[in-house]
DNA sequence: CGATAAACTGAACAGTGTTCAGAAAGCAAG
DNA sequence: CTTGCTTTCTGAACACTGTTCAGTTTATCG
């Protein structure tokens, strides 16, 4: 194989017809996210993106070979933007003890997921009725990275002691996990995590669609009341008050313009 | 079901017209539940109710101003569904512990989602784009009610001294849930009300979605362990073990057919 | 019976995702 | 330049969708 073809040297001189491609692909994406942030995932319209960018319909095939291929990029454009905030937020306290670090990512991820309200149902609650993960994808890689973010907290603390070592409870299967994530937590250690991922996303969760009426109830304190009871259930005391809010000022800062959605 | 015409002289003497009328629209939403179940909220068509229930799509406007108006009682059906779930969870240790009976309706909880789940992600994941729940309806009346199970059994766990009183922490304002609900909790007991729901509804619903992989994870121990770390944390111990099953074997009977998503 | 209101039909409209033959444009080699 | 090949794009078509509306059928009641 001695002819250098076009693909090779793509990267470092992109052709005039790879760059117009690649600059139409993130267009496209740019409109579908458009059309997911106000309409929802259903709402997202092939033939509404054809008439934004100004092409027909069937030239978007060129692009995306079905609209199932677009939400595979969506979704893994999507995980990566919040692993992006939660590492951003995580990196206010880098020097900080790890209940801070671990605070700060968990409020950058309940901002990201009010922020973009739309994309996290898109990654979080098969909204998509046919719609599967193609294997081995970037989808599922970028998804382990966001979990991958706190464990390796959590391992840290667990290493320096900062976080207690949690009490024995119901054997539950560490090997799978461990071999997925290259760790090698305990069962206790994994079912902690587990648990505690679930407490911070169902609060998350519930908050993003609309259960927790903000007419009742003033959602900040809830969720850093949530977070406070986790941290103290793992040890770590509670955190430096105002990390939720050095993380929000940062985060508005850094992605600045797109309105949370609570007490709206 | 729902209690359509139980108003005035229509329960004692349905007409024909009336009784045939009641017919067809359980029979439209039973055939939508079916399309919900098999294809998601997305997957309900119009069209292809009235085929199956062999009319023309236009009649169906006889029975429901929109799709949106379906989509309604559909919700409605599903609220009712699952607090009839947990009703009957709850009654299987209707003379036990307020232990028992929170781990049981929490267990019943999570066995209605999982063999309902699209009807789970109706109710609690907003899926439907445009969707709103209509003011003062049956819906808010229906969401409410499952909710207040669970209040009802902390209330009186906190009353008998069966659940240890919540230690103080960050204050929330009590008054507007109290007054939906009728209550006077106070603002460390909503506090811990919101994030205990917080907790094992971001269990379920990840599980739900499928986040947590049956490969690696047998999830009716870690949602037992969820559910022991909630109990521990509200003083009324790790509940007897057999619970959940109990729970469980109890629904099977009751309402059989429908099989779990778990290990799917 | 006849009058009235409810139920239902079939056609139409504007929309959707997707496919396909064919035209237009970009690009490398002769 | 021209030739040949590939990528990109168009326009029409297909089979769908929810919804509306003029008419027709059907049931109920005086």
């Amino acid at each position: 194989m001695t002819s250098v073809t076009q693909t090779d040297n793509a990267a470092a001189t992109p052709s005039r017809r790879e760059r117009l491609r690649e600059e139409l692909t993130a267009e496209i994406k740019r409109v579908a996210r458009v059309q997911l942030a106000e309409k929802g995932a259903g709402g997202i319209s092939w033939r509404g993106i054809a008439r934004e960018v100004g092409m027909s319909p069937a030239a978007l095939y060129t692009y995306f070979e079905s609209l199932d291929d677009l939400y595979t990029a969506l979704i893994t454009d999507s995980f990566n933007s919040l692993s992006t905030w939660v590492e951003a937020s995580i990196d206010v306290f880098a020097d900080g003890p790890v209940g801070d670090r671990l605070t700060a990512g968990i409020a950058g991820y309940r901002e990201w997921s009010l922020r973009h309200a739309e994309e996290f149902r898109l990654i979080f609650q098969n909204v998509i009725p046919g719609y599967e993960a193609p294997e081995n994808s970037q989808t599922v890689a970028a998804n382990l990275k966001s979990s991958a973010q706190f464990l390796a907290l959590v391992v840290e603390g667990w290493a320096t002691g900062e976080l207690t070592e949690p009490s024995p409870g119901p054997f539950v299967d560490p090997s799978g996990m461990n071999e997925k994530f290259g760790m090698e937590l305990t069962s206790d250690q994994m079912r902690v995590s587990l648990a505690s991922w679930s407490t911070f996303h169902g609060a998350v969760q519930l908050e993003v669609n609309d259960h927790i009426d903000s007419d009742w109830v003033d959602n900040d304190r809830l969720f850093t009341a949530v977070v406070d009871q986790l941290s103290f259930m793992c040890g770590c005391g509670s955190a430096d008050p105002g990390v939720h809010d050095r993380v929000r000022t940062m985060l508005e800062e850094r992605w600045p313009g797109r309105p949370r959605r609570t007490s709206q």
